[in-house]
DNA sequence: GATCCTCGAGTTCC
DNA sequence: CTCGAGGATC
């Protein structure tokens, strides 16, 4: 191999790097071509075949290192320079966000009356991946994902895939360090085209545009990124080194742009509430014109120096706001109403539907919850439905379009008898939920049982599905289940869709899920009304089992939230000689857990009497860590959020108790400042 | 007796 | 996530 590259070989290889991604910038940022696919094709071998004599010309950012660079093992992990934050969003079906959120920015300028209106930054939010990218000297050297805010995935060697990213900005001079941020995503037409593609590969097509988009950025191969269509607009930037930047946001996204970094042109600058809410209309009626997804629009104070002085709010900056859509609906037919039997015996009517994608997923069922819901809505089948994915995952049927129901259509009629095992149904009088009486001789409630027996909050044994009980139940092998303590490899091994290996690890889990504690335990007996909390609760104050057994009403109605209807259930459980057969089964086959004598009061320490509710992922720390420390330090964790609660803790990516924090002001703290309380 | 705060239970889709 | 209902509180 040469040592010394001939200096004409080296301008020969400089040139085409510059003319390759400049066609490419044509091509995929501006949509219009400049030469024949044919003649880059040319170029991009002759450029290849200089690279592959002398090594040393294959610099990071030549365009050949789009594709090639070797899969990774796993993504190595970055800390950002400046974290990547989160933007509140309002999710008001009307414009008026739009004038909420102008309203707080005029006060918190303490602007009055008599002063202009603010002028903004509105875009569009785009549905995909937020991804970080570091340009040195203005060369792409890193990549990363958002992560939880503070430290993301190293996804450098993908990211310099994506064709729309330039691996070296532009002319005029960029500077030392600049960090560009935006969102990787997948035009409508592309995500088709892909799965298409899959499809006729005989492979498992995506589900929408965004989990693709998130999919294949976090590939572990970059060749397989390399082969997906991904695009990418620029919203904003990260840390900067030596570049005084502009006066405003809207001409820090036109450098981007004159950078070659792609930047959505259906951004404006508007001036106050109205010029927001314009926008929101503008885009509302443009948005299934547009050829990708957006899932709304983003309202950003324009002037740099006021988001400075508007400053933060724990993870969010004051100064933005994301104005989503309403809720995607969509019409649908319903083929059946069927009825589900639950654990308690519960039966819950369900509309089979026609397969309608909405907002994002194909939904084919919809809970119809009771009696009173299927009447009220007066939902038949044969009628056309309108659904909507509210908020983010459950159909909800919003109503019937009754001009569109066929003839000779029947009102809905709750059974009379269980579809699974025929015991009466009763619904009794002043309830809204109607039950299967058969109790446990029902099959449906049986299974439930099991599985909520080995679902993850009670004793966690992984791999025991529905499919599986289903089978472990209809054959008899399982009655109860301290049967599941029976089984072995070979009678698992037996049924369908089990091998050795798989029947191996069930029987592994079912093992380990032997060692548990007292509460898990209480639990996963599923007496009714007695859930996860009200069994913590019952551990804490009985410290054993036998003491739980022998408690009469009046020691019951001693624990904290057990009143009478709670503690009734309670000795209707342990009445039954057939539940106490098998908590001795249960012992005999070898479940234990730690016995103490009953706890008193909780620990005291520095959080005493202060009521917490978790929210999100706290970095380096479960869910079920922080609730130890806090009640360790004296403290409660709640999961519902009310006037009540003392702190809500979020961490990344937070859900709804965040708001419903907010909206009843109650201090919401992140990570950091919830791992400062805990150290007093 | 009314009201508010919680918890329990059921549900969907990947 | 949402609804229903039990428990606590005034």
């Amino acid at each position: 191999m040469p040592d010394t590259v001939p200096p004409q070989i080296a301008e020969r290889a400089r040139w085409l790097r510059e003319e390759i991604e400049r066609h490419n910038y044509n091509y995929y940022v501006l949509d219009r071509p400049t030469i024949p696919d044919a003649d880059w094709d040319r170029l991009f071998a002759e450029l290849r075949a200089l690279e592959a004599q002398y090594p040393q010309l294959a610099t990071p950012d030549s365009p050949t290192q789009r594709i090639g660079a070797p899969p990774r093992a796993d993504l190595a992990a970055v800390r950002h320079a400046v974290p990547m934050l989160s933007i509140r969003s309002e999710t008001d079906a009307t414009a008026q966000a739009a004038y909420a959120f102008d309203a707080r920015i005029r006060r918190e300028l303490g602007l009055s009356v008599k002063d202009p209106p603010v002028e903004y930054s509105a875009e569009l939010k785009f549905d995909g991946l937020a991804i970080n990218l570091r340009y040195e000297e203005g060369v792409l050297v890193l990549g990363a994902t958002r992560g939880d805010g503070m430290t993301g995935e190293d996804v450098t060697a993908n990211v310099r895939t994506i064709r729309q990213i330039p691996l070296r900005l532009h002319t005029p001079q960029p500077p030392p360090v600049v960090e560009v941020r935006g969102e990787v995503f997948i035009r409508r037409e592309d995500f088709e085209r892909l799965n298409a593609q899959l499809q006729a590969q005989g492979e498992a097509p995506y589900v929408n545009p965004r989990n693709t988009a998130a999919g294949s950025v976090r590939q572990l191969d970059p060749a397989v990124t390399a082969r997906r269509p991904l695009s990418f607009f620029a919203y904003g930037i990260g840390e900067v080194v030596g570049w005084e930047l502009p006066p405003t946001h809207s001409a820090l996204l036109d450098q981007l742009a004159r950078w070659g970094v792609p930047v959505n042109d259906l951004r404006a600058v508007v001036y106050g509430g109205q010029g927001l809410a314009a926008y929101y209309q503008r885009i509302i009626t443009l948005r299934q014109h547009l050829p990708f997804d957006i899932d709304g629009v983003v309202y950003k104070v324009n002037a740099l120096a006021w988001q400075q002085r508007l400053g933060f709010v724990t993870r969010e900056p004051r100064w933005a706001c994301a104005h989503k859509f309403p809720p995607q609906e969509a019409t649908t037919t319903v083929l059946d109403i069927e009825v589900q039997v639950g654990r308690t015996g519960a039966i819950t009517p369900v509309a089979r539907l026609a397969p309608v994608f909405v907002g994002g997923a194909t939904i084919t069922n919809a809970t119809l919850h009771n009696e009173d819901e299927v009447r009220r809505k007066d939902v038949r089948i044969g009628d056309t439905v309108i659904v909507r994915r509210a908020g983010d995952v459950i159909p909800e049927i919003v109503g019937v379009v009754l001009e569109r129901r066929p003839p000779h259509t029947q009102p809905f009629r709750m059974p009379s008898r269980c579809p699974v095992c025929g015991s009466r149904i009763e619904r009794p009088e002043g309830e809204a939920v109607a039950r299967c009486t058969g109790g446990l001789y029902c099959p449906a409630q049986r299974k439930q049982a099991l599985l909520h027996f080995a679902s993850r909050r009670a004793l966690d044994i992984e791999g025991l599905g529905e499919k599986l009980v289903d089978q472990l139940v209809d054959s008899g092998l399982v009655r109860d289940p301290s049967d599941l303590f029976k089984l072995d490899v070979p009678t698992l091994a037996a049924l369908e869709r089990m091998g050795e290996k798989s029947a191996a690890n069930l029987v592994a889990a079912i093992a380990r899920a032997k060692e548990t504690t007292l509460e898990r335990f209480i639990y996963a007996l599923g007496i009714r009304h007695v859930g996860e909390s009200t069994a913590r609760d019952l551990a804490r104050h009985f410290g054993s089992l036998d003491a739980l057994m022998a408690a009469d009403e009046a020691a019951l109605l001693q624990v904290p939230d057990v009143g009478p209807v709670v503690a009734a259930s309670i000795l209707r459980f342990f009445a039954e000689p057939q539940n106490r057969q098998v908590i001795g089964k249960l012992r005999a086959a070898g479940l234990r857990w730690p016995e103490g004598g009953p706890q008193s009061a909780r620990a005291c320490g520095p959080l005493t009497g202060k009521t917490f509710v978790l929210t999100g992922t706290l970095p380096g720390m479960t869910r079920q860590e922080a609730a130890a420390r806090i009640e360790a330090a004296g403290g409660r964790v709640s999961e519902t959020v009310s006037k009540k609660t003392d702190y809500v803790v979020a961490g990344a990516d937070p859900g709804s108790k965040l708001l419903r924090a907010r909206e009843l002001g109650v201090p919401v703290l992140d990570a950091e400042a919830f791992k400062r309380l805990l150290e007093g």
